[in-house]
DNA sequence: TTTTGTGAAGTTTTTCACAGCG
DNA sequence: CGCTGTGAAAAACTTCACAAAA
């Protein structure tokens, strides 16, 4: 199956909002009532969910608990996720407590730091270990999955450790600049200090359209 | 003049890249070298920049320094952009401690939170007001731009008292959920959770294709 | 009738390929 | 020659428009 990588964020977003209508007690829903509430078009829903069964009922709409656990499918994991968070700084300790991410999907295995305040402390319920022990501990406690919270200067290192343990597969990096790493790696970027200059950007040139 | 939206966010890396370079002493650099160390191809770079007028020499490639200037002109602000961090909770402080944002470009004029261990004092030598001030605060201070940090619940109601200051023009927002806005305000979204399960979501099905 | 699912059309963004200039 | 700048081609993504199903 070929999907869009754009299809899958928006699926994200069906997604929790189909939980929000569940609890409401809503039963059906349009693509039209989803398009107006997730501010996309109609047919953009239709083709995004198209693109994995047929789903809805035609002249009704889709049924909302149908949806909702048809689209978990989608988006289900075939394991836990083991995580490692790199730099528990503001952003990585913010992002650590946030609830978002206490899902049954993925589970913090792990904190790499190189603050002796922070090294072999539980910081949230999650041991914190020195940087340098990234390849051993990772590749033990078989970590596919990093994200990178580090300061940029430390970024490369950093996921070169997380590398040479063997078990890294993917990347989530909230540092500006540039990571190297082999092909079969998938990297994620999340550039806030780009998308606030885009804004500026386009607040200012209001013609060059956004949107 | 009519530019794309990812141009924009590549313009952002071009600048980091180059003051990079700059510092390290290097003269001049082609799309080619630019295009690899960034991750894009030579022709992508060499079309964004092209955007902008001509700003390389042929047979050589472009100047570090006068690059790094031009597109920092591309990037550059009328005016200091003043901004309002609403929710100083662990993301919030996050963003506001991150040195990125010690930008001359923007500056956070006001703080708002429900908190009133918060409201009232100082944090990262800005004052925090409760969020039911923000009409009025906002106003006041001319405050065009909202950086909302808020629980998703109550990310709504806090852009409607931005929008009721009549001075809002864009958001940056961390929020997950949908964002109600009249149409002359910019909303630019931030979706960590989402970036998240996107990764997860290639890293089980590989085949299809991410980048 | 209503609303889905989907080819086809349209739009946006990227990549190619090469002319043109230093 | 080497590398930029740029039309033209390709790819990716979105929207249209309508047949088909409930």
């Amino acid at each position: 199956m070929k999907v869009a990588e754009p299809t899958i964020e928006r699926l994200v977003q069906y997604h929790r909002l189909l939980e929000t209508l569940r609890e409401e007690g809503h039963r059906v829903v349009s693509s039209q009532q989803i398009g107006e509430m997730l501010g996309f078009k109609a047919s953009q829903v239709r083709k995004d969910l198209s693109y994995f069964g047929e789903i809805g009922k035609r002249g009704v709409g889709y049924h909302v608990g149908r949806l909702c656990d048809h689209i978990v499918e989608i988006l289900s994991s075939p394991r836990v996720w083991r995580i490692a968070l790199a730099g528990v700084g503001n952003m990585g300790a913010a992002l650590l407590s946030n609830t978002a991410f206490r899902s049954s999907k993925m589970r913090f295995e792990a904190l790499f730091d190189a603050d002796p305040e922070k090294i072999g402390r539980e910081i949230s319920g999650v041991y914190c270990w020195n940087y340098t022990e990234m390849p051993t501990v990772m590749a033990e406690k078989k970590i596919e999955v990093l994200i990178l919270a580090v300061p940029a200067r430390a970024a490369q290192s950093c996921v070169d450790l997380a590398i040479s343990s063997g078990m890294l597969r993917g990347v989530l990096a909230f540092t500006q600049g540039t990571l190297v790493v082999p092909g079969d790696i998938l990297v994620v970027r999340v550039d806030i200090l780009a998308e606030l200059e885009k804004l500026l950007f386009f607040l200012k040139q209001p013609e060059a359209v956004l949107e």
